[in-house]
DNA sequence: TTGACATACCTCGGAACCCAATGTATACTG
DNA sequence: CAGTATACATTGGGTTCCGAGGTATGTCAA
């Protein structure tokens, strides 16, 4: 069981909602969790380095504004990974909300 | 904010519900969460030996069947410091569910 | 009675996760 | 033109967690 690491979960289903690039998906995660989850970028851009070194996600760059732009999408190996991910999140959270709801 | 380490809180909760020793607290988190929350020895004895030094918990032996038991029991800081992890807890269990759920 | 399994404590080394700080460079806005 | 946002990245280090290993006693079935 993965107590921790809820980055690649988050990461994986952001671009599961379409390709992105690190920047955009922390202001997503940001936003969405209402300020709650701000990885930093230090965080992050390491992390996506990984999961496309393991083949989840993959990289693409594209022109913007005159700046090249490091797109990711998810890979069908990422597809599965984020799947496992989702369940295993809604194992973990159901488990600890069980350890402290039971009285005994 | 804090991403991992939902032991602590389960460590604190667990023991409000009354004094326990480290063995008899890994299988309650284990029974209780079903099996999903299985932490190891070696994860559980070095956190119960720091929530000491931080004086969140406090140990007293006890001799139980011939064989001393060091039993833990919440400090009034632990009291305090359990009901910040329970709202972190909730914060970022309601963040993360956020993310997941938000189509955009 | 002997071997297996549960109870009960512990440490060490190392992996994984995450961040702060720092650096680079361009674009927009007041 | 200065400040802020965008956008990428690396380094060093702290925290969390586990696997493997060690020690010792109690219990129960074969």
């Amino acid at each position: 069981m993965n107590m921790k690491g809820s980055l690649p979960l988050l990461l994986l289903h952001t671009l599961s909602l379409g390709p992105s690039h690190g920047y955009g998906i922390a202001k997503e995660i940001k936003r969405k969790s209402r300020g709650v989850l701000t990885f930093a970028e230090g965080t992050i851009y390491p992390m996506l380095h990984d999961l496309e070194k393991q083949g989840l996600i993959a990289a693409f760059e594209e022109e913007v504004k005159g700046r090249t732009r490091r797109y990711y999408q998810l890979t069908d190996a990422g597809q599965k990974a984020l799947e496992k991910e989702q369940t295993d999140w809604q194992q973990f959270s159901l488990g600890v909300n069980r350890v402290l709801g039971e009285a005994t």
